[in-house]
DNA sequence: TACTCGTGGCC
DNA sequence: TGGCCAAGAGT
C-alpha cells in the first residue's frame, strides 16, 4: 500500500487551499520564467522571503537575461549579492550562466539531470525550476516542506541526518501528484511559510490537519527534530583600515576560497605587524565587535592606520586604493559595511 | 559523512 | 541578550 492511499486527497486539500491562501504576488511569480525562478531559488537559499525581495528586484534589472549575466563581471555579480551572504551562490549562479551560454545556447536545461549538473543547482533547486517555471512534475524539499511533512508524518529527528534527510524525501515524493504540480510544490512552500510555522503553528486553518499525526498527539514542537547543540569557537582578527592623506582607504580583494571568498575587505593583521605601526603617523584602536557565522564568533578588532607619508610599501597585489564612496560600490561583507559607514560619518564630523 | 559557507529576524 | 533558524549546495 502506497502511503499516499492511507492519506487520502493530501494533494488535492493542499491545492485547494493554494487557491484561496497561496502567495501569488511575489516577485518571481510574475511573467514567470525559468530564470526568473532560477535566481529565485537561489537567492532564497537558507535565506527568507522578505530579505531576497529587494536582492531580487536589483539583480534582474541589472542581469536581465542569462546572456547579460554571464557577459558581466564577477565583481558586478557580487557587489549585487552584498550583505546577502552565501557568496558561492552568486559565484555558482555566475559560472553556470556562462556554461549555460556555451553549452545549452543560453537556454537553462528542462531536466533534473541537466539542472543539477549545473554548479549551485541541487535537488532540491532543480525541482523548484523544474516544477513552477515548467509545471512539470517534479519533488523538491526545502525548510518549509521538510516542516510540514516531519509533523505531517511525525518523522522523529533531525533532518540534518542522512538517513532523517532521505526518509523526507521518500514522503515528499509519494505526496507530489503528477498534475498541478507547480501549484502543489509553490502550495507547499506557502503552507510552510504561513500556517505550519516553526514556533506557533495554525493548525485550524490547516488544510491536512484532519490527518496530521503530530497535531493528533499533540507533539508538534517535535518536529522536525533539532540540531544537537555545539559550542561556536570564537576566533578573533585584527582589521587594518588604512587611509591616506587623501583619505582614501586600502582594501584586498579575497581569495575565492574560504569566508568571504572574492569579496573586499580590510587587510587583516597579526599582533607581530609592526612595520604598518612604523609606517603609520598615528593608530587608533576602534571598540571590538562580534560578527557571528552559522559556525563560529568572530571578534573584529577595528585599527585605524592613518598615513601622511608615501603609501608604496604597503601595496599588495591583490589590493586597491579607493575612496569610501567607490568602497560602497564594491562587494563587501556585511562587518566591512559597517566600518565604512562609520568612516563616512567621521569624516563629516 | 561531516564540515563549511553569511546574514538578519525572531522570541 | 543570545541561541536558533531560514525556499541548500559544495567539498
Amino acid at each position: 500500500m502506497s502511503k499516499s492511499q492511507t492519506n487520502p486527497n493530501f494533494a488535492d486539500r493542499v491545492l485547494a487551499w493554494f487557491e484561496d491562501h497561496g502567495r501569488k504576488h511575489l516577485p518571481w511569480q510574475q511573467n514567470v520564467t525559468p530564470y526568473k525562478v532560477w535566481v529565485s531559488e537561489i537567492m532564497l537559499q537558507q535565506t527568507q522571503v522578505a530579505t531576497v525581495i529587494p536582492y531580487f528586484e536589483r539583480f534582474m534589472a541589472s542581469f536581465p537575461t542569462i546572456e547579460s549575466l554571464s557577459c558581466s563581471p564577477l565583481d558586478d555579480v557580487l557587489s549585487h549579492w552584498t550583505g546577502l551572504g552565501y557568496y558561492a551562490r552568486a559565484r555558482n549562479l555566475h559560472k553556470a550562466a556562462q556554461q549555460v551560454c556555451q553549452h545549452h545556447g543560453g537556454v537553462l536545461p528542462k531536466t533534473i539531470e541537466g539542472l543539477e549538473s549545473l554548479p549551485g543547482i541541487g535537488r532540491s533547486t532543480a525541482g523548484a525550476i523544474v516544477s513552477l517555471a515548467l509545471n512539470h512534475r517534479a519533488t523538491i524539499l526545502d525548510g518549509n516542506v521538510k516542516r510540514v511533512l516531519a509533523r505531517h508524518q511525525a518523522v522523529p529527528g533531525w533532518p540534518g541526518e542522512t538517513k532523517i534527510h532521505n526518509a523526507l524525501w521518500d514522503i515528499a515524493d509519494r505526496f507530489t501528484p503528477a498534475n498541478n504540480c507547480k501549484a502543489y510544490n509553490q502550495a507547499m512552500m506557502d503552507l510552510g511559510a504561513t500556517i505550519c510555522t516553526r514556533s506557533s503553528p495554525s493548525c485550524l486553518l490547516c488544510p491536512v490537519s484532519a490527518d496530521c499525526i503530530a497535531l493528533k498527539e499533540n507533539t508538534w514542537q517535535n518536529y522536525p527534530g533539532k540540531k544537537p547543540k555545539t559550542v561556536k569557537p570564537i576566533r578573533k582578527t585584527k582589521f587594518a583600515i588604512i587611509q591616506n592623506a587623501q583619505n582614501a582607504i586600502y582594501l584586498i580583494r579575497r581569495a575565492e576560497q574560504g569566508i568571504w571568498g572574492g569579496l573586499w575587505c580590510f587587510p587583516e593583521i597579526g599582533e607581530e605587524d609592526h612595520a604598518l605601526t612604523e609606517q603609520a603617523d598615528k593608530t587608533e584602536a576602534l571598540p571590538v565587535f562580534r560578527h557571528t557565522f552559522s559556525h563560529f564568533h568572530l571578534d573584529i578588532e577595528p585599527i585605524v592606520f592613518t598615513m601622511t607619508k608615501s603609501t608604496a610599501e604597503i601595496r599588495e597585489d591583490s589590493g586597491a586604493w579607493v575612496s569610501i564612496e567607490d568602497a560602497m560600490l564594491k562587494g563587501l561583507a556585511a562587518p566591512v559595511v559597517n566600518l565604512l559607514k562609520q568612516l563616512q560619518t567621521r569624516a563629516r564630523s
